[in-house]
DNA sequence: GATGAATGAGTCTTCATTCAT
DNA sequence: AATGAATGAAGACTCATTCAT
């Protein structure tokens, strides 16, 4: 009766490979058909495993949809981290590592789901959690990134920086997502300006202008 | 048998409002817990009407839905087409105009049912191509909006302009849904910014910078 | 408000009237649809009627299909007392007087709907009061019938020649009803021979036979 | 994962089983209280089984309906396909044969089954599909067996002693139906008498009379 | 560990029936 | 007399969840 510690790490090893299993097969189903459409049962065909089985890895439908959630933000999040590491400061480096990681940020199957989760946060509590922690990771590592570059900027005229850029990506993101990220691909060079734009160093936003007329 | 004219339209009256009652409740129902969560039952209980009685307004209950959203729709592009009328052809009073437009544009009941459209609309053919009628719409009264105060101003410019204020709409919509408008309503200054550098009279995207370039 | 005989008697001509409509409406439903069809709705758009106003000429639906079945029983039997009028009593002039009068019996919409009624007697016990009424009225018309001209027959034999018949025309209403009557016209020399053998005066049923036999 | 064969022929008996007590159930409603009553929960309480698990072992009503059927009328073919087997060709061993089987032919659960049948053929193509199937069998069966015996007749004669008989079957079913088969057991003495007389080798039906008088 | 048979609550939809007008 | 708006019970079907094996 009493496991070895192999054992029992062998046995944490499988009961993670499972829930992934299960995570991917929950994903799969909603990319292809839709979140109404991923039922346990399906889940369980394309994971191979049987219903009953699943509820031994998850207790209900919803943990699958939460833990699928907070996996990819995950991801998501790991993802973005890399993009604190451009070659220098230079705003032209940092434009061109926002724009190299463009086309794995703005994956349609990535946008399609967050699109979901997003429309799942305005009732479902702890996703809306998830995805305020994921949008807060999101806005405090843009803002690391460049504020190096945007040296001397007012903490006001940052966060205004920080926010466009925010409100740009996630404005591509729905895009791709009802655009299947053709059209986000032939979008790079408008990309570019807008990055540019807000990387300007030219501090010239419309609240400071007033404030300088003042 | 034979009606007057008074009796009909006075029937007419009443079918309109009842199907405006079961819209509003089926709005109602999605907003407070989405999609999937609008059933014929909690429509019925939410308009005071008997579900069965709601197949006398409504076929089915995908056409409920289609008629949510084609009203929903058109209503949107109503308050758009106002765009288009700023005082004079100057960008400020064009961003004025905006600007004075976006508390009702970014109403976060207005984005969260949009919100949950644009997802509905990965698997309904029928929102998918309302969704695009309207995102057309959008898209060329804006850039009918934009043209005459960019005078000069080549094609593929106007298009890059024109797509990058409709990502920033989009982005901005969906901060209103995420964070329940008070949000953006503080973002004004960053809209305005936003506006401003689109609007920008010194062509200078990334495109044509490379073509000056070469 | 007390009605001279005169306006009574109009209004129950009109409810009479009434009554009919909704009959015959009832019936071209379940002839068109079958009687799962056959709905109130329906019954009352044929009859030109509101759905409401069906309720004050007949209890429920049940009492709307008791009565049709009723009335075409009543005019089944009328149609069947006249096979008891042969220009003679002659074998030849009473199968000329059957066979005259067996396109009228074996109408395929009468045997279509008698169909339904023999299978809806073996539930409602009012329905299968009625069916009986109707198979001894036709029994004993038959028996009346053919009893003058098979002269000197015993008791026994006439009603089994009766019940041959019986089961002939039970046999033939169904495959009109089946196939549609063409293919029962097509039958009228194998009727003519059933009913010559039937109606043969060499008595020799088995029965008979058995007792002369010992 | 792989199941033993000897695993995977028990769950199909099992599941074999199940089919037939739903069949069972579904029989059991129809006969009771007629098609239209025999709704999923009744046949799920029949049969002792929730309304859900009525669809792990057919897809919907229809086809509990067109197995039932089905079933039946197998049943029915393999029964009648015995007719075929009389002790010699004479025509009393054949009719012999025939009186033999028709307690079971004629079983009243069996007849009013058929009755329905008919009905729904009316309505459900499947069905007549079906009914027809079977009623050509019979024919082709009936025409097989008593071929042999009629030795030297033409075809338009065998024709319509076949058709004779069918139509004799099936009036002798309806009898058995409306009065639940009592009364056809004290039929026998006619129904022989009716075979004999189908079966004589005097062949003088009206239409070869009629050609002989001409 | 693994299965899938079994359940029952809940979904959309239809329709007989009632009743205010 | 006549309408048709309104109801609610019931029907077919789905699916998350449980449990014996």
């Amino acid at each position: 009766m009493t496991k070895t510690p192999a054992a029992i790490s062998r046995r944490d090893e499988r009961t993670k490979q499972r829930q992934a299993q299960i995570r991917n097969a929950a994903r799969a189903c909603v990319l292809n058909e839709g979140f109404p459409a991923a039922t346990i049962s399906r889940i369980g065909a394309i994971a191979a495993m049987s219903k009953g089985h699943i509820y031994k890895y998850y207790e209900n439908k919803e943990e699958i949809m939460i833990a699928l959630i907070e996996h990819d933000m995950n991801e998501f999040m790991l993802l973005i981290s890399q993009l604190g590491q451009p070659k220098d400061q230079s705003v032209d480096s940092l434009i061109e590592s926002f724009v190299s990681k463009l086309p794995a940020i703005l994956d349609s199957d990535r946008t399609a789901l967050w699109l979901e989760v997003q429309a799942e946060a305005a009732r479902n509590p702890r996703v809306k959690e998830m995805a305020l922690k994921a949008a807060n990771y999101f806005r405090e590592t843009i803002r690391k990134v460049i504020e190096p570059v945007l040296e001397g900027i007012i903490k006001e005229e940052l966060d205004l920086r920080v926010e466009m850029l925010l409100i740009s990506m996630h404005g591509l993101g729905l895009k791709a997502t009802v655009h299947s990220d053709a059209s986000v691909r032939g979008m790079s060079t408008a990309t570019e300006f807008v990055f540019r734009t807000v990387l300007s160093t030219a501090y010239q936003s419309v609240g400071t202008r007033k404030v300088q007329a003042a």
